[in-house]
DNA sequence: GAATATTAGTTGGTTTTGTAACTAACAAGG
DNA sequence: CCTTGTTAGTTACAAAACCAACTAATATTC
């Protein structure tokens, strides 16, 4: 535990992960920004569908914790792309269920393979032992055992 | 759906860090901005000031990796707020010296309690082994040791 | 079963950010 | 000194994010 008085800003855990958060993402923009022409939240949106199969965009917003309006534009981009298609759900008219075209799969596969290399050389460093707590803890903060 | 090895989609590091971050800075938001108006890098240019003391714009780029648009801007609005002052430097002129004012050094502290507050309550759920962890590797992805 | 409320998703207007070009001050070499 | 180059900080314009209001479909209530 960290005393009073030795409290850093340093140690403040949102400066922290907003750091980290931000120079990690920015270093694997380059996968799916410069050869794909996509933006953060349309790899995200492309991950979601890729990694976890068809769902509503409302479903995305659950498990993503994106805004509505953020997966909207994402899902009408990757359309665009012809990277995803949606089908409205005959029991409710309102609900469309996103899929990823052949396309947008092979975008996916390529990038899942990208990310799992990222991942490993962000964690080479250091120790499994360390590397399972560090996953554990945010995944913990981040809130993402709900889904 | 790919089903490569044990790596899953919320296992990714730059997925996870930035949901704990923007989950953790979300949360914290509203300390700094309900009460004082502040944008998240006026709170974190004053943090800067406060916390270490006065120093140019670009010290501040270099400690926080903040963008000097986002500091010029951030600065010149807690300017406004008469929170900070900037004195030219004569031994270079292009550069400023910033300083908190009375005001911004008091609310500075008083958002640097709530910060550390806040730090305690999210670090509570698990022990400080863990968060020792947590930290250090943290700030090492964030690089910050270059400080 | 008509009126009202709720939900999925979109759109528009404003704010914030990102990028690149800019100004003003310094520095180094001739 | 006078080019040429570099640096601290600002500004302009375009891209993206945020928020609130909107449409269309479904649920609920009386």
């Amino acid at each position: 535990m960290v005393k009073n008085d030795d409290f850093d800003l340093r140690d403040f855990l949102p400066y922290l992960l907003t750091q980290a958060a931000e120079r990690s993402s920015l270093a694997f923009q380059r996968h799916y920004k410069e050869r794909y022409g996509m933006l953060r939240t349309e790899w995200r949106v492309l991950l979601h569908l890729g990694r976890y199969g068809a769902m509503t965009a409302k479903e995305i917003c659950r498990r993503s914790h994106i805004h509505k309006t953020k997966v909207s534009r994402a899902v009408a981009a990757l359309e665009k792309k012809r990277y995803l298609s949606r089908s409205v759900i005959d029991a409710d008219r309102r609900q469309e269920l996103l899929n990823l075209t052949a396309s947008g799969d092979g975008v996916f596969r390529a990038l899942y393979e990208e990310a799992r290399r990222f991942d490993e050389a962000l964690t080479a460093p250091f120790s499994d032992e360390d590397v399972a707590v560090l996953r554990r803890m945010l995944a913990r903060m981040a809130d993402l055992d709900q889904v």
